[in-house]
DNA sequence: ACACAAAGTTCGCGTC
DNA sequence: GACGCGAACTTTGTGT
């Protein structure tokens, strides 16, 4: 499978990779202190990271999603109470 | 740490372990032939399991979650376009 | 989307679906419990894991699958000494 | 819950947090091209996670880890031969 | 030590 | 039939 291992070549991916995520965990770190610093002065930090999340869902994609599923729901009678 | 292992007791947990593991698999299988039945039949698979997973959302809890959202919102001037 | 929806039918399904989630679910608590009682008697539940899942793989696919990773780690020069 | 809310400081926090899982976003695409560079070179992207993710661990954490595994798989009869 | 949340891995699906 | 994409599950880390 694949072929003799050429050490150099696979090194050098490798480097690539610890760099990448060494970048991507100081990311993190300062994703952490924000959140701190937000805490620190007085914002609920759960509740802001849901805030976060909906901002990235796109309005018209999430509206589409939800005429397709309208037929299944009435459908079904969907009726959340009868679960 | 731990202990002297007990071989025994160790298998009999791992065979129980087995075991449900087995079970797991064979109503995964089941989930995956009634989905491909619907679709035989017409229906919209994606959909479906979209239903599915509405029908699991205590309807209550959501309520809740969305007015605490909602003051964030506000505060944010939460403009969806402007993302 | 497909056609005119066919309620009844639609229903069944998520029905069957709704059923074998059920299952599924009972099962999922079942292996933890079963995690938590050898916990609870000095086992190290991450390496029992460990354990299922590779006897889970065939007796070739782990020398394969061994093979390789040592033939990595030898082209990193990971190997300081064996063991 | 914590108070009147402080709209601008709030959109700041929101803004930075932003900012940063931009960021973070664009180096798990470039994380993913590499892998997909070494697979188009014949690599096995699998192993090299795994290579990588051994290389997190130090000397000391690496021989327990493997220590217990051991111990396990003897307990298990899973040890055929050694290699 | 536990529960919740984020990350990584795996699996199924649609595509080419 | 393989590849890449997206969702589901699992596992790891963190905050309480």
């Amino acid at each position: 499978m694949t072929n003799p291992v050429s050490a150099d070549i696979l090194s050098q991916y490798v480097a690539r990779v610890e760099r990448l995520e060494e970048e991507k965990a100081n990311i993190q770190t300062d994703l952490k202190d924000v959140y701190a610093e937000a805490k620190a002065n007085g914002f609920d930090v759960k509740t802001m990271k849901e805030v976060v999340k909906l901002r990235k869902l796109n309005k018209d994609e999430l509206r589409e999603k939800e005429e397709l599923l309208d037929l299944y729901k009435h459908a079904l009678g969907m009726i959340l109470e009868e679960a």
